[in-house]
DNA sequence: TTAATTATACAACCACGAATGTAAGTATCT
DNA sequence: AGATACTTACATTCGTGGTTGTATAATTAA
């Protein structure tokens, strides 16, 4: 075939990981062959060598085109217009982050990280979990920390637990939502939690 | 090799399921194969063919051998010497539940379906993740429903919403203790969690 | 401005290992 | 003698990675 002008090249590059993405998406990371990704996407498998090194770096292409919720939730928490009220900051963090999800593009890759992929070669996706967990759990812990310090919190509840116990809660949610996404909806069910969670949390 | 009496046979197959559980562990399950599991179990890949049909043959015999923690909890929760206090029945089955998770046995099994496989042939983790998902709920909202009735539950608290807050919590804590055993203890500061947590939802 | 050159963006082919499933052999228990 | 509990050997499939081929875009020289 013919060499495309780099727009072109650039299109088919982006239409590979489009193809990753689905296929990875419906039969899981480890069961797809390179040569499955090319054809869906109208190409040959050597067009996924030109563009990626082997299957471990187009994977990590992937990830590098979304940012993972957990980091988004932390950018946003910091949102300026938001950190009058710590709690209601947290709050409706979660509340964005849990609407991000809904878009198919989000949900996909979130889903394909925790549920589609066991680690392989070199990529542990396990551990990139854990680093983004520990990421979010400090930003939480120093936030609630913030709404200790102005009362805002039930007393006897520390912010290290209320932290803890907001991390692991919508971290439960997430993962029993990508499990069947039709059995409810996260950004009405799962508000409705957080919200809950945070009347009993607040003072 | 010669043919073994039938108790040295039942060895050997516990042994392939005993090798089974730990390579996968070690390697997650699509990327080890039968060779390396007969291996590992001192045999040949003819004794894995021998007492299974396949890869998701096995995949599944691991399973029979022990019970899924909520399955557990299910069980545990209609002890009768519980049945009393419908709260504190709920409450110190999630103990048990938690500390069971520490037995090396049950969290490969659990780790190894949380996060080491990927649906493959006709398998799908998630699906059974979500059906033992679902049941738990059921029986959890039932028992808060109980709890409601006596009065136990904090105003305005549903009970649906309980068992939903309860269950998203368990989850997500088992989910952040798998991806790093080592970060916490489940026995001690997941049961700090889940007590603080009904603290909450107490009246 | 155009012709020559080189780098690009793939397709097509090939060779290798790895894993699976099956069939045949073998020794021992019952 | 047969069924059993394997081992060994074999055939086949699949995926990877590497090499080669090639039409054309981009670039440089004239």
């Amino acid at each position: 075939m013919a060499r495309k002008t780099k727009a072109e090249a650039a299109a088919t590059r982006e239409a590979l990981l489009d193809a990753a993405e689905e296929v990875f998406y419906e039969k899981g990371v480890a069961r797809t062959s390179l040569e499955e990704i090319a054809r869906h996407a109208g190409m040959t498998r050597g067009a996924v060598y030109w563009h990626f090194k082997n299957k471990a770096d187009l994977f990590m292409a992937l990830l590098d085109r979304v940012r993972m919720p957990f980091e988004e939730l932390v950018e946003e928490i910091n949102d300026p217009a938001l950190t009058e009220s710590p709690l209601e900051a947290i709050r409706l963090t979660c509340h964005k982050a849990l609407a991000r999800l809904e878009q198919p593009h989000y949900r996909r890759i979130h889903s394909i990280v925790l549920h589609r992929c066991e680690f392989f070669s070199d990529i542990n996706p396990l551990e990139m979990q854990d680093q983004l967990a520990r990421e979010c759990d400090e930003e939480l812990r120093e936030h609630f920390r913030l709404a200790h310090e102005h009362g805002l919190l039930k007393p006897g509840l520390t912010p290290e637990i209320a932290a803890r116990l907001l991390h692991s809660t919508l971290g439960g949610l997430i993962h029993d939502w990508h499990r069947n996404t039709d059995s409810f909806s996260i950004s009405e069910d799962g508000r409705e939690l957080v919200d809950a969670l945070f009347d009993l949390m607040r003072r």
